[in-house]
DNA sequence: CTGAAAGCGCTTACAG
DNA sequence: CTGAAAGCGCTTACAG
C-alpha cells in the first residue's frame, strides 16, 4: 500500500529459496538460470520453490557482475513533443521486449541540466543513451562524443562518426509533390518555415527536382512561419493580385504543398474564405501528419508522416545490437516517410 | 564512440582510487563520503586522486547496500499524451535535482505490457511507482494496489486508500464561468464532451452552481464529443432556431465555456463563419489551455490550465517523501488550475 | 587516524 | 550431480 507507514516486507532472495529447497545458492542460482547440470527433479524442485515463494531475482545484483544494466538513457529536448513523443514509445516497444527499460531525461536546452542526466545515467551503468530532440539541425546541449557506451542519434543533430537515424525529408518533399502530379495538378506552390531550419531546404530542393523533372512550372518556396497564421498570410501572397510562376505567367496555383500541418491547416481556412473549394480549386497537402490536426482541418489533410515511432524502434535496436557487441557502421541513416491520404487533394483524374 | 568497435575501457573502480592515493578501499570510501575521521590532508589527497582519475561510484553497487536504487518508474497509457507530456517533464525536474532517474513505462492499454513493465521496475528495485494516465476517471490496466514500493497516482484513478493528485476540474470550470460574470455576460452556455468522462459531469455541475449563485439562467450543457466539429455543431444548436435559456426564453448565449480548447476552436470558427464577433458578440472560453490550438485560434483563445506539470512536480515530492520514509496521509489531492487570459473573452464593461 | 572483514544479492569458474 | 569459494563495486560496523 503506498501510504501504509508498515515496514515493506523485503523481497525474497535466492538466498531464502535455496534454504527453502534445501540446496545451496549456486545450485538455485544455476537451476533458475538453465545453467549447470543437474538431476531434472532437482531443477524443477528448485523452480518450485522459487515459483512459490514469489521469487524476482534483484537486478541490480545481475548488473553488477554482468556488467550490464539493462537500462538505457533517452535524451531530448523535446519537453512537450510532438515529435519525441511516438519516438520515444517506438524505442520503448523495441526494448522492452528484451527486457531493457529507457530512463527519461529532459534535458531542455538547459546545459547543465542535460550534464546532470548524463552524469546520473553513466553511474546508473546504462548500457547506452540515445539521444534525441525537436529537430535534425541542433545538437543536444552537451558532449556525448566521447562516452564509453553506445550512442544512437535519432532525430537530432548527431556528433561526426557517430550513428544517427533521421527522417528522409528529401523523399518525403518528392512524396508529396509527385502525389499531386499524379494527380495532374499543373501548378503547384510550396508554402514553408523559416530559412534557419535546414529541413526547410531539403524539402524546398525536392520539391523543385519534382517540378523540373516533371516539366511543370517552380514558383519560389515562400519561406515563413511554422504557424497557421504564416498559412493564412501565404493564401494572400500567392492569391492576391499577379500570380508569380515563373514560366505560365499570372496563373494561380492549384495545390500548395506545406511544410507543416499547421501552415496547412492555415492555407486551408483561408482559401475557404475566400471562395475557393478543397481539393476541387486547390489541392493542399501537410507535413508532420500530426493527426490531432489533419483529421480536423475540413477537409481532412493528406499529410507527410516521419514515421517517427519506426525511427525510434530502428534507433531502439540498433542500440541493442551495439550493446550487445555487434558492430555497425557509423553515418546518418535516412528512413523513408509515407503519405497519409485523407481528403484534400481530391481523386485522380480518371479515379 | 558509439560506433566505435574497440572495448571500452571499465570506468575506474574505487579500489583504483584506493591503489593510487595508497590508502585502503575502506577509507578511500569513507574520505569521499564524508565519513569517518581521517585528517584533512588524508582526505583532500583522496579526493584529488579521484577527480583526477575520473571515478564515479557505481551506482548499481551503492544500490545494493543501500537498498535503494535512486530511480523511479513512470507508467502512462497517454502515448501522444499531451497530458502525459507536462506532466511527465513535471516529475522528472522534481526528482533530477536529488538524483534519482525516471522510467518511462509505456503501457498503451494493454494488460500484458503494463505487467511486463511494472515486473521491470520491480526487478530494477524501483524505489517508487508514478501512476499516470490520459484520463482522471481511468484505471490503468494493472493492478499497483499491494506493491511493497510506494505508488502515488498522478491525473490517473487511483485505488481505494492510495495518494492520488488530480487537477480540481470543479475550480477550473469556476473560474471559466466566474471569469464570465465578472465581464458582465448574462447569457453562458456550456458545451463539452461525452458523458461517460467523470469531468463532464464536475464540471458542468460548477458550471450551473456558479450560475445559479449568480442568479444567471442555466442552460443545459450541451454534450458531445471532445472534437471541433462537435464545436461547430454546437454552435448550429445554440444559434440557431429558438434559442433554450430556462429563463429568458429564446436569447442567444453572449458567452460559451467550452469542455476543450478543440471544441472552443470549432466554436469560435463556427462563430465567425456565422459572421459573429469573438469577443464582441459572444466570448469563449476553453480548457486545457493547449498553447499551440490556443494560439492559433482566432483570436487567442483563453483557457483553464490544469497546471499538469506543478501536478507531476507534488507527485514527485510526495513520492520522494514516501521513500525517504515520511508518512502521508491517503486521499485524493485536487490541485488549483488556472485561467489564462488571452484575447476571446474581452476587457470588463469598465476595463 | 586507518584498515581488515563482512556483506548487499547474485553468478561463475573450480573442486569434489 | 552438487557445493564452497571467489568476486562484481561498494559501505559500514568493528578492531587496532
Amino acid at each position: 500500500m503506498s501510504s501504509d507507514a508498515s515496514p515493506a516486507p523485503a523481497p525474497v532472495t535466492l538466498r531464502e529459496v535455496a534454504a527453502s529447497a534445501g540446496v545451496s545458492v549456486a545450485t538455485a542460482s544455476k537451476a533458475l538460470n538453465g545453467q549447470g547440470r543437474m538431476t531434472a527433479e532437482t531443477r524443477e524442485r528448485i523452480r518450485e520453490t522459487a515459483r512459490r515463494l514469489g521469487f524476482r531475482p534483484n537486478s541490480l545484483a545481475q548488473s553488477l557482475l554482468r556488467r550490464r544494466s539493462f537500462t538505457v538513457g533517452l535524451l531530448t529536448n523535446d519537453t512537450y513533443g510532438r515529435f519525441s513523443l511516438p519516438l520515444m514509445s517506438g524505442v520503448s516497444d523495441a526494448l522492452v521486449d528484451a527486457g531493457v527499460s529507457v530512463f527519461l531525461c529532459n534535458v531542455e536546452d538547459d546545459t547543465r541540466l542535460a550534464q546532470l542526466h548524463v552524469e546520473a545515467m553513466l553511474d546508473k551503468r546504462v548500457d547506452g543513451i540515445i539521444a534525441t530532440g525537436k529537430r535534425i539541425d541542433r545538437h543536444l546541449p552537451v558532449d556525448l562524443a566521447n562516452l564509453r557506451i553506445p550512442v544512437i542519434y535519432a532525430f537530432t543533430q548527431p556528433d561526426p562518426g557517430a550513428i544517427a537515424f533521421v527522417s528522409d525529408d528529401s523523399g518525403g518533399a518528392r512524396l508529396a509533390v509527385e502525389h499531386f502530379c499524379r494527380l495532374g495538378r499543373k501548378r503547384i506552390a510550396h508554402v514553408t518555415g523559416p530559412a534557419s531550419f535546414a529541413v526547410v531546404h531539403e524539402r524546398a530542393q525536392a520539391y523543385r527536382d519534382v517540378l523540373t523533372e516533371k516539366g511543370l512550372p517552380v514558383m519560389e518556396p515562400l519561406l515563413g512561419s511554422w504557424s497557421e497564421a504564416w498559412g493564412h498570410e501565404a493564401v494572400k501572397k500567392l492569391f492576391d493580385g499577379q500570380g508569380k510562376l515563373s514560366k505560365t505567367g499570372s496563373e494561380k496555383p492549384d495545390a500548395v504543398f506545406c511544410g507543416n500541418d499547421q501552415i496547412a491547416r492555415g492555407v486551408i481556412d483561408a482559401l475557404r474564405e475566400r471562395g475557393l473549394g478543397v481539393p476541387d480549386d486547390v489541392g493542399v497537402i501537410g507535413f508532420d501528419n500530426w493527426q490531432i490536426v489533419a483529421e480536423a482541418t475540413r477537409p481532412p489533410l493528406t499529410s507527410v508522416d516521419m514515421n517517427l515511432a519506426a525511427l525510434g524502434r530502428e534507433a531502439g535496436l540498433t542500440l541493442l545490437s551495439l550493446v550487445g557487441g555487434q558492430p555497425a557502421a557509423p553515418g546518418i541513416r535516412k528512413l523513408p516517410c509515407r503519405l497519409v491520404v485523407r481528403q484534400s487533394c481530391g481523386r485522380p483524374p480518371d479515379g
